[in-house]
DNA sequence: AGAAAAAGTTTCCAAAAGGAAACATTATTT
DNA sequence: AAATAATGTTTCCTTTTGGAAACTTTTTCT
């Protein structure tokens, strides 16, 4: 399947791409260095032991007198059991926090497709880890579907209404009813068909 | 409120603090380098200018003939346009696939509290991006918490039934009906209660 | 407070990194 | 296929790093 069509039939996933980049300062090292080993409670000379790099050679580092060669920076995260994201990470994360976002029923964002018609909530906030929202499922066959949707990430969904077959890649096709769930690996093929007189309806959540 | 109060009043933490640590591998640098440069399409000339590192000096990384310092290393990430972990992380993440875990209405782990009434879902599978549950809103009233709820990540709610009130640290207490979804940070203090005749029902799912 | 010990910094030098240019190899053009 | 251009490697040399030890500052003990 062609990335484009991948999203023809899965517009959600343009929205859901929203990826968290992990927040790296162009941190101080040295700064970091001394903050880490400090918290260690651990003086130059106990750290020149567990690195393997000398007291002196420590030393300058922290005080940004020399830039540690990759192989320097290699023992300080083996010595101190770090990894080398941490080294450069600030410490606090940028954790978001105070935001909220209401989706009143049936008032998400409306974004049809040939086999799906779904319901885009929480459309105000970006940057969520989880993109949310209500399909309805149109598809009532096997040939609706050019071929497996497939894509990063993991995927929960719940059916609200109606009754449908789960198809996945690995798996024998499963029929779903109202209240009942499945967590699945978005990148095994998968594929829904309402088999109730209603087109089913289901909740969808993925997190990539 | 303490850390151990959370834990009996929101059970799901336990369980969603399944943290997905970033695979780190301590990882040939000048292959690394090589493949990132030459994803780019860039010849050495080329990335030298981009980088201001001699050449010579990108030819003898890769070649795993010296180790750069840290001031290369900055000088690469920022003219490539890369983060440091990504010099580092492995190219292709971990991306499990092909897992798949079904839970049929009412037969998730029960986990009853004095305020919630949870039913985990997908408790089959470990290591997952999202922490799916069903609730019985208990609570009736304010007192019945301690504190406000406040964990790390982001959650999702959808009302399936039942009416309930959403009080949160920064907004006003709202109500959410049938089918209403709110999407919010966690760390923010947040707490529900019912208010119809039934207690509410609602779906949760927790990212950290 | 003074002596002793511990922790951290600076100096000095050997070893390694980084750059300019020569050299080698591979691709492109005539 | 030879000539040319482009890409990558190696050499040579300067600059910087990293380590041992001297030195300074801070802490601890008498």
């Amino acid at each position: 399947m062609s990335d484009h069509k991948q999203h023809d039939i899965y517009p959600s996933m343009t929205i859901s791409t929203e990826q968290q980049t992990q927040k790296i300062a162009p941190i101080k090292l040295g700064e970091r260095l001394k903050e880490i080993r400090t918290s260690l409670g651990l003086t130059l000379e106990e750290a020149s032991q567990k690195t393997g790099l000398a007291r002196s050679t420590l030393s300058k580092i922290e005080n940004e007198q020399i830039s540690p060669t990759y192989q320097a920076m290699q023992k300080l995260t083996n010595g101190l059991q770090i990894n080398i994201p941490q080294l450069f990470a600030a410490p606090k994360q940028v954790n978001t926090t105070g935001r909220r976002d209401i989706t009143r029923n049936d008032e998400g964002k409306a974004h049809p497709t040939s086999t799906y018609e779904h319901e885009l909530l929480a459309t105000q906030l970006t940057n969520k880890k989880m993109m949310p929202f209500k399909s309805l499922i149109r598809a009532r066959d096997f040939d609706a579907y050019a071929d497996w949707i497939r894509h990063d990430g993991e995927e929960f969904l719940l059916v609200l209404s109606g009754e449908l077959t789960f198809f996945s890649e690995y798996y024998e096709p499963v029929n779903l009813s109202e209240g009942d769930s499945v967590y699945y690996d978005a990148n095994m093929g998968h594929m829904l068909i309402s088999v109730s007189e209603e087109d089913a309806s289901i909740l969808w959540v993925t997190a990539s």
